[in-house]
DNA sequence: TTTGCATTCTTTGTACACAAAAGCATAATC
DNA sequence: GATTATGCTTTTGTGTACAAAGAATGCAAA
């Protein structure tokens, strides 16, 4: 119980999520992130000590983190019983798949309309990242940009109430796949999203629409009913985070 | 300052915003209700130790209510300085009508597939009460209960995120409304609401739709850059909470 | 009179301590 | 041997104290 990260440093690029670069704008990126690639299964256990333990912050701070992520429906708050990493139901599942495509077609429609040749600049950047990450097998990473290209492409819509729901449905969905995805198909994400900018990119809404809606119907189509399982250690989740004691363990 | 309400009793109808009856989920009933019958106005200052010092609880539950407050955009939480009631621009008005537009034909479309009777029965009920207070004099409570009106549609709908959407956007109106709108002509809306029932209970999705997009034309029409005033002051807003001190105040 | 700076004061940010509730294990009884 | 009750432990819920960051005010100088 040894083990704690000292300096508290932001998460790669999720940063951004939070309003201020305060500490629990840092924890909430840091497990959100943590779900988003999914080493987080749902079901698992939050503790708030523990969780404090690994960032160096008081309970407070998690608790404010947690808050916020059971807000989004990532966590599920139980009353005097602690938070846990939500597990969807298939029927939960299939209403988060129905407002996506709602708002995807709708934020689709607006990017074609006023996405800034600067944001489609960042969109292809995002899904090289995404192709690269995948083709070096980091398979955590390539989900993650892959939600957060779904989440930029929000942004570009230029409507803040879309991007704080999509926000929301983007972690679900990531969660779902978690909890049902078949094969690992989900690779195949960066070539469709690569054609979806193209599309923006020529002002072709209605093209555009047509694609993402093909894309939402993929990954619909990759869910069965089958379980895997991600880690279920806090410890291990974060240790990428962590000192590690080398050979006398604090004093 | 020794005026607290003491058994903090439940507001009454929107008590089941939250998750179990705890305290903090009053304190944000109350505020979510004051809002929503515009009794706070855009821009008030909330000041943690004066809510808490009226609900008689301390900072800690005050905090956890504004924060959920902030995430759904009724309050905005301004780093070391405090929160205060949303001040929506119009461009985030704009925003904001733009996703209701889009959440309202969904869940309408929805609505005339899966409301049951009871929700119907349930939702007539709503817009009977809402009728009443207009006719009574009540806008506060008209237009709270014509917010509730719309939230019990989605709730109708069945799809959970959509639900927690439209609170969101909801409470964002009211404030929109309460800061922009030109004369009281909102009392027109029951009507449209009754008749938006038949067409639901009718099953006819296409002119429910249609009836619901009118509905938010008129709602989007009765606003212009006007701004009105309601109180500023917690304690008056509250006042209905507050145990008033009779002669002599507490020793 | 107005403007700039410094000091004071209010208000929020964080941590911690205590209390209460739920879960678990153990033991006793049927 | 199984089941239930009880107390024990662990974890969360809440209040409060202390620290830090802004905001306001007063004073001085131009």
């Amino acid at each position: 119980m040894n083990e704690q990260l000292q300096p508290l440093k932001k998460p790669a690029r999720t940063a951004k999520a939070g309003r201020s670069g305060t500490q629990d704008d840092i924890v909430y990126a840091h497990i959100f992130e943590a779900i988003l690639e999914q080493r987080l299964a749902p079901g698992t256990k939050l503790s708030e000590e523990a969780l404090g333990e690994i960032f160096g912050v008081s309970r407070t701070i998690i608790r404010r983190a947690l808050s916020r992520l059971a807000h989004e429906s990532v966590v599920l708050l139980r009353p005097n019983r602690g938070a846990v990493v939500a597990s969807p139901t298939v029927e939960e599942a299939r209403q988060v798949f129905f407002s996506r495509r709602m708002v995807e077609r709708a934020i689709t429609e607006l990017a074609a309309q006023h996405a800034t040749d600067e944001q489609l600049n960042e969109l292809r950047q995002m899904v090289r990242d995404e192709r690269d990450s995948f083709s070096r097998g980091d398979r955590g990473a390539g989900i993650r940009l892959s939600g957060e290209f779904h989440l930029k492409l929000a942004e570009a819509a230029g409507n803040a109430p879309l991007v704080s729901f999509q926000r929301s449905l983007v972690s679900q969905t990531s969660l779902i796949i978690a909890q049902y995805e078949s094969g690992n198909r989900s690779h195949c994400s960066y070539d469709e999203h690569m054609q979806l900018i193209d599309a923006i990119e020529a002002r072709d809404a209605e093209q555009a629409v047509s694609l993402m809606m093909h894309h939402m119907d993929h990954i619909d189509s990759k869910l069965n009913l089958d379980e895997d399982s991600a880690s279920d250690d806090l410890h291990a989740v974060f240790s990428h985070l962590l000192k590690k004691p080398k050979a006398a363990a604090k004093g």
